[in-house]
DNA sequence: TTGTATGCGTTATCAT
DNA sequence: ATGATAACGCATACAA
């Protein structure tokens, strides 16, 4: 490995001469800069970013944690926070599982952006009374090193409600996501609150994990149930595809005997036929703020917490009673 | 931060023991090890990242090499690099965008494994000069530091184009991906060598990029040229699930006018109407695969390159002719 | 079994 | 404008 006292060596300068040139300093002669730059490309010189971390206290790199690599879904998220934290001279490495964790306590990242709900809040609070900063994207979580971006899930659950409502129905079923899952548990909130809103609205339950055979298995107990038409808001777009791949298979059609809504817009539900309704938000734009949150708390800036704002998408699978 | 130093000295010991202590050598006495352990413990001591590796010049960190973080493609393959690198007590950091390529060569990792055309193979080249470890998955490249593991393409397109052939067909298109993609040009060219070994094929070829809209294109123009039923190899599952959506809104049928077979078994194709016939590999198992080859590469071992074997999905997207 | 001393590659402070 | 030197936190060879 070719350090900064090779440079030294071969240049015939000291090494604080080398690190002042390499890192542009001013109060160095462009000449010996420019000879000793040139050394440096002709070894193929390349700082050690371990040696340049341990003194700066820094890596220059953010750590996004994901519970897996799944979905589509992440894409413009990690889209979003990338062109971000480029612009600013950071990188974005992304991980997922336990074991990774250990980068952010050990200062391999210099923050961490949490979606990943099996990355426990007892233990972020614990990173971040160690001082370390992080922003999250998946719960609630109040610690002056901690701020959170969060989806604006109850207006999303509400609007898709109501749209049912409008629609003219009365008889809905709400399929549920994780019961561990922030997102699920406020869209599920709102579904009952904006329902009780309405006399003659009746809403039940159905449990479901945000994964497409969920979707499917609802659509069963849905089909068994039927007496008339009815509308189904599921918590998200992916159980909102099984549910289309279960009614597929029988005689009843989406959008004339079962209504649907979901969450989340995902790039699949643009292709169902009927086209899907569902709640939009930018992915990309959640990301990009989530960094710059992050970024302006490693700052030591002062930042409250921000949300993301949802739309609502209409589709020929939710039409009138 | 909490360092060994401040161990040492609420322990009344010197660093040194400290060290030991905490990588559970067996030359320090169990009890002052305890001792050492406890309050390492209870002062939530955390071991710096930058300073092991300044040390010890690795960080056991692997980094993922992505073109971007789109299609579920990618997550079984990350999942088995995953499992195959945490077992051995190393993690993995997934990266995109060419301002992460420094993470190599400043040794922030200790290799990488790449699927990333827009890396190019001069830079990889110039990096496994350096000494760095690589393992490629999009490119042949013959370095003593850079493996090779490669989806058998060839046997893959000839499967496919046989298909086709076996099925009745003789008018046959394909469907091309990116001019630079090792993947798309290896099958081209191993179905233009199938089509050739028999009489009276016909292949025409159409250029794409690996996405949907590239399907959508195509199909534009195989209807304007439709005579017969023609069969169509889309080099890859997105660009014939393009195709579909484009036939959809004809009076052409998939599976009767226009029968299609693709390449990489994706997710989505499982639930395509008809079933996508489709070129199939482990993609869990090609991470894993890639991973144990870097893992080996590192240790120093003598490695050969690597084949991931495929196999042909049957489905009705392309029936009898 | 434990302590002392050195160095990893870099940045930064202080002289010169 | 440039150089000598210390320090970051850790691992380790060697001494005790």
């Amino acid at each position: 490995m070719v350090s900064i006292k090779d440079i030294a060596k071969q240049a015939g300068v000291s090494i604080s001469t080398v690190s002042l040139a390499l890192n542009g300093s001013p109060k160095v002669t462009d000449e010996t800069s420019a000879k000793i730059l040139a050394i440096a490309d002709q070894l193929n010189y390349v700082p050690n970013a371990a040696a340049r971390s341990l003194k700066t206290r820094e890596s220059k790199i953010i750590g996004v944690y994901l519970t897996d690599f799944n979905g589509a879904f992440y894409g413009d998220l990690l889209q979003g926070v990338k062109e971000v934290l480029n612009r600013k001279e950071y990188d974005m490495v992304v991980c997922s599982g336990k074991q990774s964790h250990r980068l952010l306590p050990e200062r391999m990242v210099d923050g961490a952006i949490i979606l990943d709900e099996t990355f426990s809040s007892e233990e972020l609070l614990k990173y971040a009374d160690l001082g370390h900063k992080i922003v999250v994207l998946d719960r609630e979580l109040n610690h002056p090193n901690i701020n959170q971006v969060l989806l604006d899930n109850k207006a999303g659950a509400a609007l898709a409600v109501e749209h049912l409502i409008e629609q003219g129905h009365r008889k809905l079923y709400v399929v549920t996501g994780p019961k561990g899952s922030y997102d699920s548990k406020q869209r599920l909130k709102a579904a009952r609150q904006t329902a009780a809103r309405f006399d003659g609205v009746e809403l039940m339950e159905i449990e479901g994990n945000f994964n497409k055979s969920d979707g499917e298995q609802a659509a069963e107990r849905i089909l068994r149930e039927y007496t008339s038409p009815v509308a189904v808001f599921c918590l998200n777009d992916e159980m909102a595809i099984g549910l289309y791949n279960a009614v597929k298979h029988t005689d009843y059609v989406i959008g004339r005997d079962i209504h649907v809504i979901g969450f989340d817009n995902i790039e699949l539900s643009e292709y169902t036929v009927p086209r899907l309704a569902t709640i939009d938000y930018s992915k990309r734009k959640w990301g990009a703020l989530a960094s710059e949150q992050l970024l302006k708390v490693l700052a030591g800036e002062p930042v409250e917490h921000e949300r993301v704002y949802v739309t609502l998408v209409k589709g020929d699978s939710a039409g009138k009673a």
